[in-house]
RNA sequence: GCCGGGGUGGUGAAACUGGUAGACACACAGGACUUAAAAUCCUGAGGCUCGCAAGGGCCGUGCGGGUUCGAGUCCCGCCCUCGGCACCA
């Protein structure tokens, strides 16, 4: 053991060792009790960030203390490796994107190695190769045959940067979620769509069966994405003298259809087909002409941005209200969407705030159909606002044989009589969409289907899969390179045996991560994406982490993506994933001025920039990015610090799920600590290395002895406590600390001719510390358990037992409070009784003097823990 | 507007079930060691205040109420802040 500690030195060497020993290596053993810890699989873009380290420590300390808690532990790593940015790599460099993608894994996967986790890499994945993307192709077909997979035209948001389209869920708010400046347009185009609405409601009702193990605003995210809204269809009858749409329906969605007599106007979407039949015969006023065309050209998103005003045209027809005859306008207006229910409303202003501000706007009547049922208003009395309060204190008024029933009652029956009567049923919507697949890019996994003239849809037969990407593309191209490599394309039918084409479309990558996981579990099948009984073993995770980023889109896919394999037989489950942890980011303080723009923390000395001496302002906190300029290089920290203080210092700084600001003197903190566990470790080992552990010397041991012991029991039972129930590994982390400066004051309290149950107690101490840290920083851990006389390898050695008898205190501090206000601490026997508590508090100096002579009235004892004395 | 997190020292944070608020660390100050510095080891510290000192008093977890013997923790009403969704009928 050298006397300092070069963590570089000894990371290559325990790694060597572990690499050596397989440490990491997991297969199916039916007698041990398996443990799936995951965390997301990394994008080769080249280098490990910070973000990286921090999501792979939380997961590495994880794996490695359920490992040593005897569970058979599998914790993989792959490469979500096909996208955009190796494309636009082999565009800029005239280069491959394959050569791109590979020359990046190494150099990343170096780095992880690096950093010392514990990975087993036999099972290593990388999604571009087609041995993984094969399985891709052949779930494709799988779904074709059970119809989850079909083509259609539709509108898609299409990226100009991308040059390709994107799914809903990769176009939130109108902007590509690669390129957040570039609104995305929309195109008609023929397309791949998975069937998400099949899945729509068990999507959203399985989330309850994962509350307390997902984040709440994860959840809440993906309600709110699924968005379903239960509510009524109902038929507006076009009045008969309009030809030509006259006698025709206009279907309308409703959530209120109790409010229906209350309607004072049907709306239809500007692009309905109302509107346009009107347009084609000619019957259209000028202003609805100019209306409609100017609204379509507007993307949805303009449309009803916030603050656009509500606008809208008559369209001079009438509709009839299917309950009571009444005759309705039909309008046309920007605010009522095409892609959402049956793109028409009926506006009931009284009792909706969008339509009681259109409505205000263009003079319609606004009729009162709902009120309170203890209200003492008027029924007919004049609407000040929309009044939209809709649970059982609110009761139906003005309709017909409806009213006096509550508005949940009004729905029910409201909503059984337009299914009597023929004109209307019950309805639910969804925001969700079907998931658009295609893309038209070349680094993605091929579409395995061939077009035929003569046949149609062909599926690749599944002995001829992968359909595999050429090598040899031409990326300087406007258009999908795939689509003009005639070798690729041009195929023979594989019914008839025709001159056909091959589909030139790619899949989305989120294809690849929807499932990854499963692969992992079998990554060299042959036969299958993954044998059942295999993955029956490993799966569902046990605990997943990564960043919240993935909140709609991964996660709602790789849900979706469970249920279909379930379907296929593959699975028995629906829920992939028990446990969720998504980790904060890795934050950096940042410092601007007017010359530099942004800085470095140490680039700023007493609030001066370094390089001009002009004031360096304090900007916020924030993520760190390339963008920003505010990374920091975790190869660089490894070089300075040791990955084990790297680690280390990410796991104390804050708790996973909150944000870290990266401090380079808290890295120094965390390698102080280090240093002197090694330092202590150093001075003992040679003596400790030959002393006996075991046997009964309780009666033997000092004071000194006993307490230290004591502590380290606790500690054992804090760290078991906090990593593996309650994911607090800072708090962790400061348990093992304060083990640390206990253990230098009993080395400060020691003779110099320490005693055997004075090295005992002191060697039962470094073992437990040591081996509690090997979760955090398994080498220098690995080191100092060698030097303790070990040949086993630690950090898959057995996790410490606390004694629940040597942890028990022997001593107790008790606080004595008057009123509730703390007035003394005693220093009572652990095993005092609540009647001796309370007679030492009474004969308190202290507690008397603040008495006064004071009458008690009430005397609270909490076992073990407090005496509270109430006086008048 | 709706949904979900947060708000505790100079700083990052602890406080697990309602029971000693501020563990552990960073930064800081003092001492020891050293020719000196660094490193290390030890000690101190929430704020205000009285006292030469030992020691004492008051205040203190965003704000205002409430429940309780006792509230950072529970309840009601606000404020601020971060994140998500948002004319979805």
């Amino acid at each position: 053991m050298n006397e300092k500690y070069f963590p570089v030195e000894i990371e290559e060497k325990q790694q060597k060792r572990w690499a050596e020993a397989g440490a990491f290596n997991a297969d199916v053993d039916s007698a041990k009790q398996k443990f799936y810890c995951l965390e997301m699989l990394p994008y080769p873009s080249g280098r490990i960030h910070m973000g990286h380290v921090r999501n792979y420590s939380i997961g590495d300390a994880l794996s490695a203390y359920k490992r040593m808690q005897g569970f058979n532990v599998l914790h993989p790593i792959g490469w979500d490796a096909f996208g955009m940015p190796a494309e636009n790599a082999a565009i800029k460099n005239n280069s491959r994107p394959d050569v791109w993608t590979l020359e990046n894994i190494d150099s990343m996967r170096a780095q992880l190695k690096q950093l010392g986790f514990n990975y087993d890499w036999r099972r290593e994945i990388a999604t571009c190769t087609p041995e993984y993307y094969r399985w891709n192709q052949w779930f494709f077909i799988q779904m074709w045959k059970q119809g989850l997979l079909y083509r259609r035209n539709a509108t898609v948001n299409w990226c100009v940067k991308c040059n390709t389209s994107l799914a809903n869920e990769q176009a939130e708010g109108g902007f590509c979620w690669r390129h957040e400046d570039t609104p995305v347009e929309l195109r008609e185009l023929e397309q791949w769509f998975i069937r998400v609405t099949n899945y729509a409601d068990e999507l959203l009702d399985s989330l309850d069966t994962l509350a307390n193990a997902w984040p709440e605003r994860v959840l809440a995210m993906q309600r709110n994405w699924i968005g379903r809204s239960k509510g009524a269809e109902v038929d507006f009858r076009v009045a008969q003298e309009h030809a030509p749409t006259n006698g025709k329906k206009v279907r309308v969605f409703t959530t209120r259809v109790d409010t229906i007599y209350g309607a004072s106007c049907v709306i239809v979407a500007p692009e309905h087909a109302l509107v346009e039949e009107l347009v084609a015969s000619g019957k259209a006023s000028n202003e609805l002409m100019t209306f409609a065309e100017k609204q379509k050209a507007i993307s949805k998103e303009d449309r009803i941005a916030e603050g656009a005003a509500k606008e809208g045209v008559n369209t001079g027809l009438f509709a009839e209200n299917p309950f009571n005859g009444q005759r309705l306008p039909i309008w046309t207006a920007n605010f009522v969407l095409t892609g959402y229910g049956t793109g028409a409303i009926m506006a009931v202003p009284a009792h909706d705030e969008r339509d009681f501000e259109f409505c205000t706007k263009y003079g319609l009547p606004i009729p009162r159909v709902i009120k309170l049922a203890d209200s003492a208003d008027a029924d007919d009395a004049p609407v000040e606002a929309a009044f939209t309060n809709k649970d059982n204190a609110a009761v139906v008024i003005n309709s017909g044989k409806f009213s006096g029933l509550s508005v949940p009652e009004a729905i029910k029956a409201m909503t059984e009589y337009a299914e009597e009567h023929g004109f209307g049923e019950a309805k639910t919507n969804f925001k969700i969409r079907d998931w658009g697949v295609s893309r038209q890019r070349a680094w993605g996994t091929p579409l395995p289907f061939i077009h035929c003239p003569k046949c149609g849809i062909v599926p690749v037969p599944e002995d001829q899969l992968p359909v595999e990407l050429p090598k040899d593309l031409n990326f300087n191209t406007t258009g999908s390179p795939l689509a003009e490599a005639p070798d690729f394309v041009n195929v023979d039918c594989p019914t008839c045996g025709g001159a056909a084409r091959r589909d030139t479309d790619t899949m989305d990558t989120f294809v690849d991560s929807s499932w990854y996981y499963f692969r992992y579990t079998d990554s060299k099948n042959e036969e299958l994406p993954f044998a059942p009984d295999v993955a029956a073993y490993w799966t569902p995770v046990d605990q997943y982490i990564g960043g919240i980023e993935h909140a709609v889109l991964h996660l709602i896919y790789t849900r979706l993506w469970t249920k279909i394999m379930r379907d296929l037989g593959l699975i028995t489950f629906g829920e992939p994933v028990k446990k969720l942890l998504t980790q904060g980011m890795v934050c950096l303080a940042t410092y601007r001025c007017e010359e530099h723009d942004w800085l470095y923390p140490y680039e700023v000395i007493d609030g001066k920039c370094k390089f001009c001496g002009r004031a360096a302002a304090v900007g916020r906190t924030e993520k760190m990015s390339k963008s920003k300029k505010n990374t920091v290089d975790p190869d660089e920290m490894i070089k300075i610090h040791g990955a084990d203080t790297v680690r280390l210092f990410m796991m104390f700084a804050a708790p996973p799920e909150k944000d870290l600001e990266w401090s380079e003197t808290g890295a120094e903190g965390a390698s102080r600590f280090l240093n002197r566990v090694w330092r202590i470790v150093y001075k003992w080992h040679d003596k400790l290395a030959a002393a006996k552990l075991g046997g009964d010397q309780q009666s033997t041991f000092s004071d000194e002895a006993r307490a230290l012991r004591r502590k380290t029991h606790q500690t054992i039972r804090r760290v078991s406590n906090d990593i593996g129930e309650r994911m607090n590994f800072n708090t962790a982390v400061a348990a093992m600390m304060e083990l640390t400066n206990e253990i230098y004051a009993f080395d400060n309290s020691l003779k110099d001719d320490s005693s055997d149950a004075d090295r005992f107690a002191l060697k039962e101490a470094m073992q437990a510390l040591v081996k509690m840290l090997a979760p955090f920083t398994p080498h220098i851990a690995e080191e100092l358990w060698e030097s303790l006389g070990h040949d086993e390898i630690v950090v898959t050695s057995a996790w410490p037992e606390y004694d629940a008898e040597l942890a028990k205190a022997e001593e107790l501090e008790i606080p004595v409070q008057l009123n509730g206000k703390l007035v003394a601490r005693l220093v009572v026997p652990a095993e005092a009784t609540d009647d001796e508590l309370k007679a030492a508090a009474l004969a308190n100096d202290r507690v008397q003097a603040k008495l006064d002579g004071r009458q008690i009235v009430k005397t609270i004892v909490v076992p073990k823990r407090l005496v509270n004395l109430v006086a008048k």
